[in-house]
DNA sequence: GTGAAAGCGCTAACAA
DNA sequence: TTGTTAGCGCTTTCAC
């Protein structure tokens, strides 16, 4: 029924052994047999059983990505980044929603963990102590595990510049003559509004008269925007900058919805730069980050952590087949990888205007 | 290092087979060795080795999915959807992106398709032939194939009802006093876009006066609502009918840009309700299709559809931990799962203006 | 450079 | 009900 590497040596004329170091191996055997087992496994239609090698070599060929919700535009795109880059290097990619929980988080990170060769977790809430039970008893050891958009420890993590996207954004409010200045905050406790918090700060310090009002903690979605929209017209800013894009539309919907223009009596910028951000009215200024490009980082990182990577996976690849795998992997990167952001000007943005406040009255 | 079967065993002081039954089937044992084997394998961590098992039985306790596109919401809620359910049945679950390429989709079939216990895919345009040939020549026997969002010869699926949607979009329009609709479809060779012109065609042979417009085919997305807005501004219609959401929004920012009024000059009304329908302003009329059930219910099939789901699974998880894993197989489902859907009526559609036509000028 | 043989960890006959 | 035995398909020492 199934053809099998006995099947393949057989019909080869060569043992079992020369056989699986032809299509695993290839350096290990005289090209002309060499050429003969490929041949005849192609013509056979050999396909290696997965499980079988796994068995013996504790390498499964699948890394894992857990995200809080796949849903989000956020993290779709930087699963997107996370498949296409797991695909050119050979691996599948088995994916788990925690639904926004950590516990559910550990949990499947736990789970599968034991059947894969790595581990992408983005979890921008889970705790530093869970986080290191995670690394330290739950994962075996050569399992290695990739933060993304989150700092811990001595794991290996790719992060955006969150700091550097906050001062680009408060830079060109002040450019146009924004001195009050509205930080409408992620969740309590996420890893990035810390960062960007801090960052505002910097930023603000270097710049003089401008004056920051936290505006406080929302849920980093549409309806955390609305709530936070009242709050912007209550506090005379005449800038409000969202820990994320989502917050950024819930507050541009509710301030239109108030009566308050944008950006002629409030300026407004995103983050994240999610697709939604351009299909709004205003379009949302806002800071690009190249989700995908954060997933692929990710992957390289895991690649590099872990094990060697088997050159058996794509040698046999090009032995079975005509396509010719670019396993490229680097050298030397430090454990963990910055990516760059840059601020889009759009629409929301504006000069201030000259009656400053939009108080309520 | 890590503890195997025989080790549970030793400790045990039971047969490996024994200690095998204990855990993978507990009925087969004496109850008092039973818990006694279960006991010792919690104390000793012991973590089965999926590789071993599958090589045996044949089952790898994953499932894979096949999309288009992560990034799309429509598609991400599906995913979302199909993830869900998968682990709720004791699966991991593969993800896989073909970026909108029918060839590539088909090589992910094939590639992935060896290593799980069934394959979900998702593709609007993969050929008729081409299905044929996965489902027949690509896949293994014993690997079920459940298409999503189309309809196959002898595959099961699960689908929307794609004309009783545009049937009550269309009696929604009508009541508001429209007769001049056009439709902005989707891209050539889409299944549901046909199924979508088919409901068109009948919902308006049973309303007196409607004329309905044929705007052509355009890409999904917010571009091909920009293309579009142009002709429905062209034609003379009083309210457009999209393909979907994306392409309904393009279609909005495109009249507005024109200054076209939605509602009072056109109304619009798109498909699918992705969350983006919300965040525009006027709120986008559309029709709503639970894709997260849509994602539910494939995978469902798929194991109705499958060899026996294995009691395996489930029983080990529980007797390792204090879980309960409600595993519940539906009976005798057809092989094709139809989904209702409903319009959501917004601000986008209003009733019909007595000055009809918007033609060019 | 090649083959023989052993065994990865587990389950499934078959006996007992 | 339990244990013994065999073997899933592959890789990898170890001789040659």
């Amino acid at each position: 029924m199934v053809v099998t590497l006995r099947d393949v040596a057989r019909a080869a004329g060569v043992s079992p052994a020369t056989a699986s170091r032809a299509l695993s191996a290839p350096d290990l055997v005289a090209p002309a047999r060499r050429e003969l087992v490929q041949q005849v496994a192609r013509e056979l239609g050999y396909r290696p059983n997965r499980a079988a090698r796994e068995l013996i070599t504790g390498r499964t060929g699948n890394l894992c990505l857990v995200v809080p919700d796949l849903e989000s535009p956020f993290f779709a795109a930087v699963a997107k980044g996370v498949q296409a880059r797991a695909r050119a290097l050979g691996f599948a990619l088995l994916v788990a929603d925690a639904e926004e929980d950590p516990r559910l988080e550990a949990e499947l990170v736990g789970h599968l963990g034991a059947q894969v060769d790595g581990v992408i977790l983005s979890s921008p809430r889970m705790s530093d102590v869970e986080l290191d039970r995670l690394s330290r008893d739950v994962l075996d050891e050569d399992v290695p595990l990739v933060l993304v958009n989150r700092r811990h420890g001595g794991l290996p993590s790719v992060v955006i510049d969150n700091a550097d996207g906050i001062r680009q954004a408060v830079r060109h409010l002040y450019a146009l003559g924004h001195r009050r200045i509205g930080y409408a905050g992620g969740p309590v406790g996420s890893w990035s509004d810390t960062q960007r918090r801090y960052g505002l700060e910097h930023a603000s310090h270097g710049l003089r008269n401008v004056e920051v009002t936290d505006l406080g903690h929302f849920p980093p979605l549409f309806g955390g925007g609305v709530a936070a929209g009242d709050l912007v017209a209550a506090s005379g800013v005449t800038a409000v900058l969202a820990h994320n894009d989502l917050l950024a539309l819930g507050i541009l919907s509710r301030l239109r919805a108030r009566g308050v223009r944008v950006p002629e009596d409030v300026s407004v910028v995103g983050y994240d730069d999610i697709p939604a951000a351009t299909l709004v009215s205003p379009a949302l200024t806002t800071v690009t980050v190249p989700l995908a490009r954060l997933g692929r980082a990710a992957v390289d990182l895991l690649v590099e952590a872990g094990p060697v990577p088997t050159p058996t996976e794509s040698a046999l690849a090009t032995a079975l087949s005509a396509a010719d795998g670019g396993l490229d992997a680097g050298s030397g990167t430090p454990p963990s990888v910055l990516i760059g952001v840059e601020l889009v000007v759009r629409a929301s943005t504006g000069v201030a205007s000259a009656q400053a406040s939009v108080a309520d009255g």
